[in-house]
DNA sequence: AGAATAAACCCCTTTAACCCACTATTACCC
DNA sequence: GGGTAATAGTGGGTTAAAGGGGTTTATTCT
């Protein structure tokens, strides 16, 4: 089971191509054949999961029923928003334009390892969203019980 | 079961390696192969685990759910300044320069261990988290049930 | 058939992982 | 108690790989 973990700093193409952190690369699952799937994410970043872990969220979203107005909405909004790509032989894989569109990436990006996923961020935006006054470390660890 | 207890003071390297008390490197449990978790710890430390303990840790921060946006922020300011790291031939690890900074470490640092984990301190920064007034240890100590 | 788009291949620069060397302190033995 | 040997702690250099960018070849749509 992957488990990433850290920040790194990357540059995006004139193609849109980025970089995989090698260090995330080699933490892949050998079922996920460097293969992973793009998506919108919250907060105004993006995810990317390997395969092996996408089919299992996949799966959960099967099963929302589609007779509910806002299980549609959801599903449209999360399906429509993602991308399979593979690593190409250099370990980049091509976001598509409208996906760095929707997380105000342009050139500058900040990919961090979110346990089973990464997150593609726009550096900027990732600041602005930690930087929440009172809202520290330590304030958010006081109210978080992980039992 | 690792009991890391005692401090000790050392000297980081221009690459940013840190000696593991070789008294530490004897109390790891074998299934932790010489390796650690580096992580933002809480009043400007850094937490150094081993990663037997660690996984433990992990398990719970997966059973946080993502779709309550406290917990992403907790998970992202967890695991995006976490880092995996082995020993080196000379017992010593890496650690990343954005953890460096959390903790205003330079030069000079302060191992202290406290039982399934150890921290990593600015000497300076842990004196003053002593010298807080009106906190003696027996005033703490009065506040807490052990049992 | 030609143009546009995307995929595959290749190269260069920088970084970090790995290896080796030295000093000082501690532990042990005579 | 002094000498010796091992180990702990610190420092630096070399090399392979990672990151960033460009060029050519395939493919698809017009």
């Amino acid at each position: 089971m992957s488990s990433f973990k850290g920040q790194f700093r990357y540059t995006l193409d004139a193609k849109g191509r980025l970089n995989i952190p090698a260090k995330f690369r080699r933490a892949l699952a050998p079922e996920a054949n460097e293969t992973f799937v793009v998506k919108r994410g919250f907060d105004s970043c993006l995810e990317l999961i390997p395969i092996d872990e996408w089919k299992i969220y996949e799966e959960k979203l099967r099963r929302l029923s589609t007779t509910k107005e806002r299980n549609r909405r959801f599903l449209r909004m999360t399906t429509a928003n993602a991308s399979e790509d593979t690593c190409d032989k250099q370990g980049r894989i091509t976001i598509p334009a409208e996906l760095l569109k929707l997380a105000n990436i342009e050139k500058e990006v900040l990919i961090i390892g979110v346990l089973d996923k990464m997150e593609i961020w726009n550096p900027e935006t990732y600041q602005k969203h930690l930087d929440l006054p009172g809202e520290s470390y330590e304030d958010i660890a006081e109210s978080i019980s992980l039992d």
